[in-house]
DNA sequence: TTGTACGCGTTATCAA
DNA sequence: TTGATAACGCGTACAA
């Protein structure tokens, strides 16, 4: 079957270990001659010699490979991520083992159960999203860390627990966006969020209630809506549901631009305008948002820089095993100011 | 560091080889008593043993790994393809090995030979799509089957060449398209593809042509446009200049709704009506083209199936190396008449 | 019913 | 400047 080591060792008449020296360009020129160089590489080119990963691995404790569990492989976001990853592993000689855990837990636990099979060098994890009832147990992923495999989060983590991650500052970012509401005049806003049960989300809310009571404005609760994540349209209901108050908000500050967009569309069958009748701001995850009828003005989280600095954190863990800080880093995020949110409007 | 089988052997003080049967569940009861099978589970659980799948793999000539190389992470159409593979590979005890090649053909060819280095037992390649002028080599997926790696192309294929594959039926689908549109009476129909060189393109227009001249329809080269598949707006051109001839088409079969999507803002910009100035049918790769405005009329691509029968394909071939046949399969796509060929205005 | 020993393809250590 | 050899962790043929 495939050539091996001992197939070029043979072909070329040198001793296995010179071939492996070869091959990896090691200790050279000292520990073969120009000749014997070139006597191999063209044994092994004749053969078609392809070093094989397992045997590597298995000797050197380390197999090149970072883990990287993601829970769909839908929109531009997680595509931007992923890009930003490799761009950094690439260089430095790491594939990535990618995998799609379709936002089903089960899927995820036994994803990673796969990579720690694998011996993957680290991984890097984009947590699956669950809804409020089903609490999930995170021992799979709490196993990675005891077994000091090199782990970081992506865009969603584990409060309160030592692992490293790289999310978006979902509290600063959702305060700005709401903020901007604030300053063109608009003292009744609304919140649309989901039933997931993650730290983006609380940490948005979060954001909203800060911005709203820093400019001395009372909370009101009946602003505050749920809807479900999972399902078509998720925006739809609770849109209506403001549209339909009394107090009707002049403002809707959404969890996202896709349930942001959703909105637009009941909106829009109600004969509302935007951003005249209701302004809009989201947090976005996609680049659709600045392709709509009424652009999206969003809270626009870099989805590269994410990738890649989750990036540089796996590859220093595995380079600096012994090094026992954690490193935790939100970036950012930018308001991007588009046609939704009216400041267009005032300002001519 | 981690347990291996020699420490759950000394934990529960029976041979490894005992172990090994145990945990792989290996001639059970011939080979072990009930009550040492007890003990070597306990030891495994104790010591928090996980198989090395580099070793196994090492010894087994096995990896039970399927390499899946595919364009990009973007929309619907891909994730589905995977889903398809997954589900089939996934209970035959398969694990996919993601790799994004960004429809870059360089990346493509590193992915390539990164998987046969990690000896995968096979791999589903969803090609990187090239436009006409960049002729790219293709040796590095040759070199697959001639190292006898089991191989399955999906969606794109080498026309010519011995390499199984599950396409869609674009001539079928394409003809189906442009004479559904012919039914509704349109005679001026014109056509706008891309300038990738993909077998997809060929046969698409193909079954444009046929359609045509079946029907007795001369056909006319200035309604066939052709623009360029890399690029926001690729629609955006064509349709113009088909929007501002003199003997203006009556009816346009993209060659994907991308384009087509495109191609609508600008025919509603130019304060055409969609289907009654022009109907519109185009080839779908995605869930979104029923969510528009108006509604597309679009060759429907079934991709769970297509990324399915990959899979079914792909375990066959492992499974049964000697069986030399080869499978090419291309599955008929359906029709999904929605509004912007205007069938449900005639009805009316 | 159980244990011993070999081989899978590599790399690293040490001796020549 | 080179070659022999011992790991790495596992499955299996064969011996006990």
């Amino acid at each position: 079957m495939a050539a091996t080591l001992n197939d070029v060792a043979e072909e070329s008449k040198v001793s296995i270990s010179t071939v492996s020296c070869v091959i990896n360009g090691k200790d050279f020129p000292t520990r073969y001659s120009e000749e014997t160089k070139q006597k191999v590489l063209e044994a092994a080119e004749r053969l078609g010699y392809i070093p094989n990963r397992l045997a590597r691995g298995l000797n050197l404790k380390r197999t090149g490979t970072i883990g990287v569990v993601f829970t769909n492989a839908l929109g531009t976001f997680m595509n931007e991520i992923i890009n930003g990853i490799q761009g950094v592993t690439h260089k430095q000689g790491f594939d990535l083992f990618l995998c799609i855990s379709d936002d089903d837990w089960q899927k995820e636990a036994s994803h990673i159960r796969m990579l720690r099979e694998r011996k993957v060098d680290g991984m890097i994890v984009f947590m699956v999203a669950c809804s409020k009832k089903d609490k999930i147990s995170h021992e799979h992923i709490l196993s990675v860390k005891d077994a000091g495999i090199p782990l970081v989060f992506v865009d969603r983590y584990l409060p309160g627990v030592d692992i490293d991650y790289v999310v978006a500052d979902d509290f600063h970012g959702a305060y700005d966006a709401v903020n901007h509401l604030i300053k063109l005049g608009h003292r009744k806003i609304a919140h649309v969020t989901t039933d997931v049960d993650c730290t983006s989300n609380h940490n948005r809310l979060a954001g909203y209630t800060k911005a709203l009571s820093d400019a001395g404005i009372p909370i009101n609760n009946e602003y505050i809506k749920t809807t479900k994540y999972f399902g078509k349209e998720a925006g739809h209901e609770p849109t209506l549901e403001l549209l339909a108050m009394k107090e009707r908000p002049t403002a809707i500050f959404f969890i996202s631009d896709g349930v942001a967009i959703d909105a637009l569309e009941v909106i829009k069958r109600d004969g509302f305008m935007v951003p005249e009748d209701i302004a809009i701001v989201s947090f976005g995850n996609s680049r659709e948002s600045a392709y709509l009828e009424v652009p999206l003005t969003a809270v626009d989280q870099p989805p590269t820089e994410l990738g890649k600095r989750a990036g540089e954190i796996i590859i220093d863990k595995i380079e600096n095993p012994d090094e026992k800080g954690c490193k935790q880093v939100s970036i950012k995020p930018t308001l991007v100011v588009r046609e939704s949110c009216g400041a267009s409007l005032k300002s001519r």
